[in-house]
DNA sequence: TAGTGGTCTAGACCACACG
DNA sequence: GTGTGGTCTAGACCACTAC
């Protein structure tokens, strides 16, 4: 990536350093490489730590690059596209897609769910905690709200554990699925979804928030959160979708 | 929100920070309200003005604060929810959803683009540029590759303006539309799309690639980006998920 | 223990919006 | 001009990983 000093331009230095960067990786750099360290960077490209960190910051945001405390910073995979299901419309768990229950509990969901359920605030749900894993990497964290009401089959209280999840997935199965509405939003990692995820707290994540329809009412809410970083969520009927946003950017010349 | 100094935690202050700001922002603050500046904000709470900043920028990245240079940082009404279309299949342009052609040039697509739509590298393709504008602000930007043989009604090469746009759209939309696949990421605002959002370039943005499919052949593909502090996409049959991730990630005590 | 990325500081100057 | 957020610097120390 040679030794080139940034000229005085208009345009923030993190902002171009970030292009000379980005190109490297794509000319210079095999995928799982391991970059020099920020410090050895920084030097190399005449600017502060600080700034050569806010161009890292965006490349590892768009998927470029991988950095881990201790380790060092490494060239990034492309994305791994992600199916999140667009036509058919399915209870969770009903298919090997990669989910795996974790745990349960009964818990008071978030005010703005408990609405949608139509639950009492404050009156506590089976709280479903699920792990997407794909290509052996844990890609999403879910939780699950399942109102008492939804599921009449189950009696006892849970017991936190992973079979009482997999019985509350199984009983609402039992129901007739007649829709389900999604959305998609960007958040930041909560504490515990990133551990789950390997992740450091606020780490970006794409929030997927699906609300199940049966019988007129809203059955169950889950929220799932998406590593921005690794995943491409996809809602074509194929999933064949190749493009990476990172290809289209650089455009012809 | 009180002169509060920060005890001595083992979490990091910028985090902690996040906490008491979003916690102020629900109880003392009104949506469009302007915050005290940041140089005040960051004496008040006894941190460095860059510490402070890392904490504003992950609210806004979670779009419950704007910020704009020579003016302040207010309080952001909650995300719009802007449908990108979960069930009907349709040509672009073909409903009045806020969509609006704003130019058309022929050029060179990216060579991932011209892969999925099997045109030569470096053969020009129509690149229709349209914004979504949504309750009064442009929402999304949107890049839409036609190569030359899937509109052959279009005889003259593009006149660069709206008009033009709307003729290839009109072509287009002559076709059977057979399917599309979609797929949604996180990436960073180009500086062209970055001017059309009214954002700085590199703000985050939702990349929304809808692939078109006509005669077991892809006729276009579209590259939208839609500002992420400001926007929730929707893909249920109404769209009346009303569920924000800020309202998910405060738990239920 | 050595080396990495993560956090934090206390300044400085710049670009932009508004009166 | 004045005030705002945006960029940048040159340090320091901390938390974590791996040897």
């Amino acid at each position: 990536m040679g030794t080139t000093q940034l000229e005085t331009v208009p345009e923030p230095k993190y902002w171009h350093l970030k292009t000379v960067l980005s190109d490297a990786l794509d000319s210079e750099f095999e995928v799982g490489e391991i970059l020099p360290n920020e410090r050895e960077l920084a030097a190399r490209f005449g600017v502060a730590r600080a700034t050569l960190r806010q161009a890292l910051e965006q490349l590892e945001l768009e998927g470029r690059l991988q950095r881990r405390r201790g380790v060092g910073t490494t060239v990034a995979p492309p994305r791994m596209g992600v199916d999140v299901g667009g036509e058919q419309q399915s209870w969770p768990g009903s298919t090997a897609d990669g989910w795996q229950p974790v745990g349960c509990e009964e818990a008071a969901p978030p005010a703005a769910i408990a609405r949608l359920l139509g639950a009492r605030p404050g009156e506590p749900v089976h709280t479903v905690r699920r792990s997407r894993i794909t290509h052996g990497q844990t890609v999403a964290a879910e939780l699950l709200y399942v109102p008492g009401g939804s599921v009449p089959g189950l009696t006892a209280i849970g017991d936190r554990g992973a079979p009482h999840a997999r019985a509350v997935l199984r009983e609402l199965r039992r129901l007739e699925l007649e829709g389900q509405e999604r959305a998609v939003e960007l958040g930041s990692a909560r504490a515990d979804d990133a551990k789950q995820l390997d992740r450091l707290p606020g780490a970006p994540v794409l929030v997927v928030t699906t609300r199940y329809v049966s019988g007129g009412r809203t059955v169950a809410v889950a929220v799932a959160t998406y590593r921005a970083d690794t995943c491409r969520l996809t809602f074509g009927e194929t999933g064949s979708v190749q493009i990476t946003h990172h290809e289209e950017s650089r455009r012809a010349s």
